[in-house]
DNA sequence: CTGCACTTGTGCAAGTTTGCACTCATGCAT
DNA sequence: ATGCATGAGTGCAAACTTGCACAAGTGCAG
């Protein structure tokens, strides 16, 4: 009931959840970050400022579109599937999966980019949402590994998650575009070949 | 703030009435009023139907978009001011406006009027509701007369407001396009001339 | 007739939104 | 510096919405 056939009330959950980050968009193109005051987002959202705060816990996330990382059923099970690629390059997609499903609407990716680009704060806070999201996907193999056949150590488990999260980084600075595409495909793509990239590095220092 | 100001909560109070009365009016225009049941309203008017239920008391008053009938502020105020004409004309003012506040928006009445004139349910729902709607005007009539410097007795006041109601009826009767008009210059154009009519015709009789 | 399916309408508990009254920090004018 | 306005963020109670279970009525197949 949670996942692929919502209740109305996560369906409602759901739609709020764009509007105010809409909302946040909108004004903070129009006026600017600093000058777009969380009134006038949960107004223009056409809810309250306690039901702003409700949604997002400050006028960053809201911007951001940042929702509290979890990780997915969906997520999770791409990640145990063994047939789709191995340990590496799944968790290098649950990272990116998680990610995902932190942030805000896709339609909205390239101005979100934009914003984020040139506004320190929201870089910032950019930044410990990732941390947040690594802190879970570690949580995440290292919990699949304790339970796997060939059970790795958990220090193990973190580098790996950490090296994952430089994949992905790698692959978007290395195709800029990527932080603005709404093709799936084509960042799955970019992180296999970064994907490759990295084994090759590797080899070279093991 | 409940008049002309609308809190947030109002407004949305007064959207919600709304959207489900306009999902009611075009489910019942699809299906037909039998075949419509309450689920499908709420589900397009995106409300779950215990709150379909909270803003109107049954299917037949969400079709009729009848709201609890009550004096508003303006209504009781235009009623009470002198120099708007003499009491009856006021009588069958306020008796329209209240009327009025109880009705779904006015962009729908037209197709309100068509299917009351088909479904002999709605008929009788809209009958029950004047009825209410009368016994309000005879109470702030009555209110206002014991008030006033001449009061009139209680009996004398209550058929004051059924003389009003007739009046508003032969209005509608003799000027069948009123029922699906939205100007309200029109409506009062004809009420004022029903007026007449109704004060000649009592000359002959008293 | 009997059972079954379906619909209207209601009671209630749990979850959500709102309004309001704060606190805290920042900036700005006196 | 001191006061003062403004904006972010939070706690809380009251109002609202939802989901669910249930009563009552209706129609219809066997």
């Amino acid at each position: 009931m949670s996942e692929s056939n919502p209740s109305l009330r996560e369906r409602h959950r759901t739609r709020t959840l764009a509007e105010i980050h809409q909302a946040a968009l909108e004004l903070v193109g129009e006026c600017g970050y600093g000058d777009t005051a969380v009134d006038a987002i949960a107004e223009r959202a056409g809810v309250s400022r306690r039901t702003f705060f409700n949604y997002y816990p400050s006028k960053e996330a809201a911007v951001l579109g940042a929702t509290e990382p979890r990780i997915s059923e969906a997520a999770r099970e791409r990640f145990l599937d063994p047939t789709t690629g191995d340990e590496f390059a799944r968790t290098v997609r649950l990272f990116m999966d998680v990610l995902r499903d932190a942030t805000g609407p896709p339609e909205f990716t390239a101005r979100r980019h934009e914003l984020v680009e040139n506004n320190p704060e929201l870089k910032r806070r950019v930044g410990m949402h990732i941390t947040t999201v690594e802190s879970l996907v570690v949580s995440t193999v290292v919990e699949h590994s304790a339970q796997g056949t060939t059970p790795r150590s958990e220090e193990t488990s973190h580098a790996f998650v950490l090296l994952a999260g430089a994949v992905i980084k790698f692959a978007f600075r290395t195709n800029t575009h990527l932080a603005t595409t709404l093709d799936d495909d084509a960042v799955q793509l970019a992180l296999d070949h970064a994907i490759g990239v990295f084994r090759t590095a590797l080899k070279e220092i093991s």
